[in-house]
DNA sequence: ACTTGATAGTTGTATACTGCAACTATTACT
DNA sequence: AGTAATAGTTGCAGTATACAACTATCAAGT
């Protein structure tokens, strides 16, 4: 039990790494943090500024910044929400999703190889697992409450 | 299959935070990354900075800074190495080791906690199913590839 | 309608983080 | 001895971060 920490550490930070790797490698050169955003963006349907800095924990004015350099990229798209006015709406660019999707290759191609050297079974489990730890942890609020999801 | 990558990211995702959010609350204030650093100077052996930055995927010019301060914090300690003059061999300060202790803690208080709602065998199943990515990562070579262990 | 309070987002500013290029010091190789 | 490789440090320029203070809009109570 006492390893768990380290074994979700480990696999955390390996994770990590892959993340930033891919977004270089992608073609156009973003951070890691755009890359987060990209992917937050297009799974939400046209979410608020508020809603996708609250899920990644990012302090809004950064985020703001953020946003502002994504619109400039042409990655992004900030509509004024008609039944708010204070409130954008943000969307992904057709640049925008495709960079976001070649992202997303990548790291499906690696966590296929990943899976690769493992039997069925294994990989059954582990994905189980994972969507188990999931919803676990959105259920504990002990520590971490941000994120929806 | 597909949203192997989402289960991953989401993941990833509550554990950075949480693991930001730790150090914040743990007393003296550091930063996400300066915590990989103590943890991982900590797990090995009085280790070099090549070594440190390497597992971390860091420049290592940002390492040495990121060293420079936690020097200054009193947290860390760089010894020249006697055998290699060029080497400079890292290790924690009593008080160092104590925050390191700290967030390690805490930490774990938050996984059991997220174990807490699982049976015996879900939490027996998910430790190994990281393990065995952990491995699986290791093993591959396709993408990620700096990181010991 | 008017005031008050809350909310969404932006900008000023200061600080920290990041990595490339260029550097010093030491070691390894021949 | 001389050359190449390695460990680590600084100069510098660009980026990221968040607190405080701001504008604009909405919501509620009177």
């Amino acid at each position: 039990m006492e390893n768990a920490r380290e074994l979700f550490q480990i696999m955390t930070r390996r994770f990590g790494l892959l993340n930033k790797f891919c977004c270089t490698e992608c073609g156009c050169d973003i951070s890691l943090v755009q890359s987060h955003i990209l992917y937050e963006v297009n799974r939400q349907h046209h979410p608020s500024m508020q809603l996708i800095a609250g899920i990644l924990g990012t302090d809004i004015t950064t985020f703001s910044r953020q946003v502002q350099s994504l619109v400039k990229m042409n990655l992004m798209k900030k509509t004024p929400d008609p039944s708010d006015r204070r409130v954008y709406t943000l969307s992904l660019t057709e640049r925008g999703a495709c960079i976001a999707a070649s992202i997303d290759k990548q790291m499906t191609d690696f966590l296929n190889d990943v899976f690769s050297t493992m039997s069925e079974e294994e990989r059954d489990m582990v994905l189980r697992s994972i969507a188990l730890m999931n919803e676990a942890m959105a259920k504990s609020d002990k520590c971490c409450r941000p994120l929806s999801h």
